[in-house]
DNA sequence: AATACGTTTAACACATTGGTTAAGTGAAGG
DNA sequence: CCTTCACTTAACCAATGTGTTAAACGTATT
């Protein structure tokens, strides 16, 4: 998983399209595995783990009803995610900072040449 | 990587700490292998291998000059995972449509009680 | 009681990941 | 030149991830 932090847990959940799937869904409804499992070209087993992989990560939670499992979607982990990227939103949203960013590319541009093209003692 | 899609790189190459201490980095001033290197504590390889995976989700642009590479952040693809997560937004933040949630968190229940053998209150 | 159902666990295969060290490439500089 | 410097590639290793099928488990159904 990269990391054993709850952001890398998280952001690791993500990067699979079949549990980005499982959680767009469950973000509609709770769903039981088969449930989950019926639109997908998988089978169970691979659902299961890939539940218990969102459930590490605790974006889903599940609930136990007689031979039923049902998963709900939580949500919070996916607040942490947000706050991390929107960090750099200055990065890609020009119409906000457009400045902002200008004035950073340059700055850090300048000094990359600087210490590429100048005195290789920078470096250090 | 899970996936090939872009998301599914991008979500992967967030997933690791030190890729994401990198792209910190990066948002500070465009750097070198060696520089990006210094501060952590493992080979340089291991950091080329690391940009690599950056760059393969377009997360960082690389440029030479002479026998130094510099890294340069390319924040595009966070904007794409920021929209991903947005979508989750209403599930965690209460306060912009806690009506919305709730009336969805019932409504789902619902659904699934009905679909879970008609017992009524066990997600409820 | 016996069977069917929903789900998980086990055992296996295979690809990928993330680290290492050692060797290769190509520009800089004495 | 010939070496040094910045970096990448190669070869290797241990660990992890994703899928499979078969077996186990517990509850429902009849």
């Amino acid at each position: 998983m990269a990391g054993t932090d709850q952001l890398s847990a998280v952001f690791s959940a993500l990067a699979d399209p079949t549990r980005r799937g499982i959680l767009a869904e469950l973000a509609t409804r709770d769903a039981t595995v088969t449930e989950l499992t019926a639109p997908l070209s998988i089978s169970m087993p691979a659902v299961s783990r890939h539940l218990k992989v969102l459930e590490r990560a605790e974006l889903i939670s599940r609930s136990r009803s007689g031979k039923w499992r049902a998963s709900r979607l939580e949500a919070a982990p996916l607040r942490e995610a947000a706050v991390w990227i929107e960090r750099y939103r200055r990065f890609w949203d020009s119409s906000l900072s457009r400045l902002d960013a200008h004035l950073a590319a340059v700055q850090a541009a300048a000094r990359a040449t600087d210490r590429m093209a100048g005195d290789p003692k920078e470096l250090a």
